[in-house]
DNA sequence: TAAAATTTTTAGGCAAAGCTAAATAATTTT
DNA sequence: AAAATTATTTAGCTTTGCCTAAAAATTTTA
């Protein structure tokens, strides 16, 4: 339907616009992008007469509905695929995105539908970030940290941000990955490090890692703390 | 490395060199690929430059080592891709060809080889075509039909023939699909007709179903006769 | 508020990959 | 073996998407 340069614009252009208060300018998306500007006014130009942006010359960019909604079902697919690469192909977070990239411009609703369903529907991405519905709906509750959360809690690790490879090797040793379960056994005050439980063996993790770790609240656990 | 069109052009001069005793002409691709014959000329050209094909002006194409390494990289993708379709996403036999087309050219050796790994390591394709492996071989055994077997066999079905959409849905109603275990009980003589066995029930093939259906033997079937 | 600085657009090129029409080579027919 | 037919190549044009350099508009600053 759209090549795969546009594409490329409408996901820069649907970011830049999450990302920053103010307008989407030529030159951010030219940053962005790594073009020239000369190439984003000429495509900010065919992507108008295609009805997926507004444009006013000198005065940057917007997406049209139609523009928001291609490029949700971009971010989309970029997402279940990062998804697939990290669950099924023994991925690591940090080598996604490039093949993810590339994998977002495949055309074919059911590969989209059946991808989502084999893989459970999932909500969250491996990074944290929000994985569209195929409505193009964003999931309601936000990602939460592992930092927010309490003594007692136990939690399931669903995302993980963009780090540095040590602090990827260092969950990698502790087998901590996608659905791991973890439990909050104590909670140091003065450094707010967490002793945490993950199967057998206990682990000691500082606030950065904590705070660089995704989780959603168990639901078996709530069932456990009832009984 | 090397653009969609450049491969298509390898894949397509690939399949002919197979499938023909002459040599590749540049009407022969220019159909094969749907591109007028001046087209053709030019990309032979540009492959020649780039050492993948041998090329003599008026005298057809042939593919260098290189240039068939490279295809036979391009078939083993499409080939594991539509094997994943089909075992992993609810894809029907006649409905992978146009989305492996697509995912045939996503560049990462990582993504191939986990790919392969995941869905463990397969020799054929759903179609019966067989997948070369990552050195660019391709598996001995040549694909054999269940109608080159007798009473008594044990087979696990590893393909199906392009077939007519009815074929498809009466194999899907009595759950014939990859990997399924089928064994011979009879044969009819005049019409050479197979009684077969499938999980629980006893199916009636016609020698076209039986000559659609790619088998393998099954080797715990074997150990079992010697038991 | 006018000059300076910055940003954006326009104009003119380039490469890839397709096309049509015309020219040329190869093959077949007479 | 020449003529006719068919296949292939060349030449010149189109679109997409990028580029540089120059021109124009906007914003900042003095």
């Amino acid at each position: 339907m759209y090549s795969q340069s546009e594409e490329n614009y409408l996901k820069a252009i649907y970011h830049l616009e999450e990302s920053s208060e103010k307008g989407v300018s030529t030159s951010k998306l030219s940053e962005e992008l790594q073009t020239k500007a000369a190439s984003v006014t000429e495509m900010l130009k065919r992507l108008a007469e295609k009805k997926l942006v507004n444009y006013q010359k000198y005065y940057g960019v917007s997406l049209t509905p139609e523009g928001k909604s291609w490029a949700l079902a971009i971010i989309r697919k970029h997402r279940l695929w990062e998804y697939f690469l990290v669950e099924c192909l023994n991925f690591n977070w940090d080598e996604v995105h490039e093949v993810a990239e590339q994998l977002e411009h495949i055309q074919s609703k059911k590969l989209v539908e059946e991808l989502d369903c084999f893989l459970g529907r999932p909500s969250f991405d491996p990074h944290g970030d929000p994985i569209p519905n195929a409505a193009g709906v964003l999931p309601e509750f936000k990602k939460r940290r592992l930092s927010e959360f309490k003594v007692g809690d136990t939690l399931i690790c669903k995302g993980f941000s963009d780090a540095s490879s040590s602090f990827l090797q260092f969950l990698d040793q502790h087998k901590i990955g996608l659905d791991t379960l973890v439990s909050i056994k104590s909670i140091q005050e003065f450094d707010e490090s967490m002793l945490v439980k993950v199967r057998k063996s206990e682990i000691m993790l500082s606030k950065t890692a904590t705070q660089n770790i995704f989780v959603e609240k168990n639901k078996e656990s709530k069932i456990k703390e009832k009984v």
